[in-house]
DNA sequence: GCCTCAATATTGACGTTGTCAATATTAAAT
DNA sequence: ATTTAATATTGACAACGTCAATATTGAGGC
């Protein structure tokens, strides 16, 4: 649709907007988040400082574009794990779980960091299209563990709601800490995994007896 | 030491600091980040737009100390919880703990978002007082659950280490998406602090065979 | 092929910000 | 009382986000 290319010095760029998008990750991954300005972006695009507002109302609304870009390359390798251990057994597929989130974390930071720091959390302007994208994943997520729930994978008398809020807060909590260095960083991020969905796995693990 | 009462305008404000801080954390609560700026700050304080410049080095310098800030009253509150719960079960001493650690966030969002937002922690930039801080506050964590596994009231086979990064990322994660209002918000809170306290405390149950 | 129009990009301008330098005022130490 | 260090002030500058007005262009209808 938007399949352009400018070899010579073009009036109008032909894709500004996804090369907005991915300079945007670039700056803020090789330069830092200092010096990321709307400006500084158009002219490394070879356009002027107000071109983007052509394609986002502002600079927040670029920085939420980032983030649900982000929201879906995470849906989608999260998806990708769930394909791949179709089939096996819940402690595995929860192990595979947490490993590819984690994973997907440390490998995207800027996404990351956007996907869950944008202001639009913050703000009470109605809901945005990021809150709408994140609560959509969540919500795919507590259909899916019913689901599990029905077939028998999962206990029978578990709140799936409140498992998938323990879930992802533990996965986020986690994610969190090791991308800002809290942790104190020579731990084994695998062992720590590992623990981890085990501590999960238990409290949904149908073939336990107490709860 | 530094205890005046500037009554008439006063060329020198008298405790600066201490209003710098405070009057951050107010802009921050009820006017949004966006407004909140040093030339703001300084005239809300009726000083002079640079004064501050004689207290903080930066913007960012004066936001770490609102976040350290933070870390201390967070080690206030819970140290308080530990004091006025011992000698209790381990069960509902933990469940006292997760309720005060999501209590604290949900109370104080501003320095919450600031301990954990700060850019410091990104920074490659040395250790910085922040993050000494912080870690020590993890640290103690970790000696004292040494020493409850020493008196058993820890399972032995336990590594407490890791045990404590899942805790505290856990109890962090399900703060912040709190915070930032991913969960679809109308869910019971209490409930999630009882299920995740129970999650945490099996993790470390000396009364529990199995691991 | 031409014309129109919507999409896209440009320059100009404005107010705000963080921060530095030079200077002034005052409290504290001698 | 005089020196000194702490604290506060004004002036200046470059960078920023954003709006308004204007220019350029690609695409669709004739």
């Amino acid at each position: 649709m938007a399949q352009r290319k400018a070899r010579k010095k073009a009036y109008h760029h032909g894709d500004l907007k996804t090369a907005l998008l991915d300079e945007t990750v670039r700056i803020l991954r090789e330069e830092g988040e200092d010096n990321l300005s709307l400006r500084r972006l158009g002219s490394n695009l070879g356009v002027s400082r107000t071109a983007p507002y052509n394609h986002f109302d502002s600079k927040d609304s670029l920085l939420d574009a980032v983030a649900e870009e982000g929201f879906f390359r995470f849906q989608k390798a999260m998806d990708g794990v769930r394909r791949r251990h179709r089939g096996q057994s819940g402690d595995r597929v929860t192990r595979a779980l947490v490993k590819a989130y984690v994973h997907f974390a440390r490998n995207n930071v800027v996404y990351y960091n956007l996907m869950y720091g944008s202001k639009s959390w913050h703000a009470t302007t109605a809901s945005g299209s990021l809150k709408t994208t994140a609560r959509g994943i969540l919500r795919a997520e507590i259909e899916r563990l019913k689901r599990g729930q029905t077939r028998g994978q999962i206990a029978a008398d578990v709140d799936v709601v409140r498992y998938a809020h323990m879930y992802w807060g533990t996965l986020h909590g986690i994610s969190r800490l090791l991308l800002d260095g809290v942790y104190t960083g020579s731990e084994s991020v695998s062992k720590l995994c590992d623990s981890t969905a085990q501590m999960l796995w238990r409290q949904i693990d149908p073939g336990t007896t107490k709860r």
